[in-house]
DNA sequence: GTCTATAATAAGATAGAC
DNA sequence: GTCTATCTTATTATAGAC
């Protein structure tokens, strides 16, 4: 791991704030250069151009996340823990960086390429694919009628859609109902709550 | 209702593409104009500029996206009957727009002036508020002891949330599953029956 | 390494002929 | 209404002094 100089952490973390907010076509290098406190020169002179910045910032910030993510997933077997673990750790990721999500899906459909490199090392090149843990988790409480038969894919689709929605709908939901505020700790512990009461009730033998 | 042009209509087809696809910033005149078959000069002709154009492309769409998926939604006062019509409506509605949940959360989040209008307008001003008609809905077969009690907002949330994330996560979902593919009929046909059945077994009293 | 000044390019907007 | 050619502006990128 390479060390970095303390201009070039400034630049990286303006960089990072600007492209997260205003994504790839919309960030200006003018305003990257400003909130690290430098002038454009110095941006060409430490990544030669916006596209390489760019790649910088978008790699370590995808890779990261998705490691964050995947790491905060307990290992148990236990269906009821892991499920909790599973809410509760990605919430805590997408309320860390309630950008993320918004960022990620729209600039990844913009471009796929750097992207598919990313997931295919993150979920399938590691020994153990976390991915295949999870639905081998399911699939074992499936065959042992912990919970009845259901579509894995299907499941963790509608898991991680309800974790994702309201970092995604923010400006919706906050007009609609302005007495919430998506990124307070008490939305939070209720989303916990309620979303696990909706899964676990939804997929357990009655 | 304005009569519109040949020309104008192809040019508004042409720009809706394109700024669907690459967004605001991302979209070209150069593009658009060449989509529609004409030079960039006529679209200033017509248009006056890249932000009149924009803003007439957001409003039409985003307005009559949520007309349209607010429509689809059946006045019926059964539970089950309400759910499977809400579930399946919206997911048509985004079946057959797959760009407009990115473009509405990515573009809403760097502007919501011209959204904050049209949401008030179509979900608020409206004499039967659909919104309002759900939560009752939903209310009342608490009430009834239908249902368990549940937070509602909540509740839509994790509704919404399932519906959308596919549409959102495609890139995702199909680069780690290369046998899926969103958009096709049998997806969406699975996708209506695991939400129904998760969200009916989740909130159904046992 | 960091700056100021400036070049190069890209993209939106307009003038004027037809 | 539509085109070609051109202007203007915004933004990225570089040269050269310190």
């Amino acid at each position: 791991m390479e060390k970095l100089t303390d201009t070039e952490q400034r630049i990286l973390q303006a960089a990072t704030e600007v492209f997260l907010e205003k994504g790839k076509e919309g960030a200006r290098m003018q305003e990257i250069a400003r909130k690290a406190g430098i002038n454009k020169a110095l941006l060409h002179y430490y990544f030669r151009s916006k596209e390489q910045l760019y790649q910088r910032v978008f790699n370590y910030e995808v890779r990261s996340f998705f490691a964050a993510l995947l790491q905060s997933v307990p290992q148990t077997r236990d269906l009821a823990q892991f499920l909790k673990g599973f809410i509760d750790g990605y919430l805590d990721q997408l309320a860390a960086r309630p950008r993320m999500v918004r960022f990620i899906s729209w600039e990844i459909s913009q471009d796929m390429t750097a992207f598919k490199t990313i997931l295919k090392e993150i979920l399938l090149e590691t020994s153990d694919s976390p991915l295949h843990h999870w639905i081998t988790i399911l699939e074992e409480a499936i065959e042992k009628e912990i919970i009845r038969p259901l579509n894995i894919h299907h499941f963790l689709f509608n898991l991680l859609g309800m974790c994702v929605y309201p970092f995604l709908a923010q400006p919706v939901i906050e007009t609609l109902f302005p007495t919430i505020r998506v990124n307070s700790s008490e939305f939070l512990q209720e989303r916990k709550k309620e979303i696990f009461e909706l899964v676990w009730r939804g997929i357990t033998k009655t």
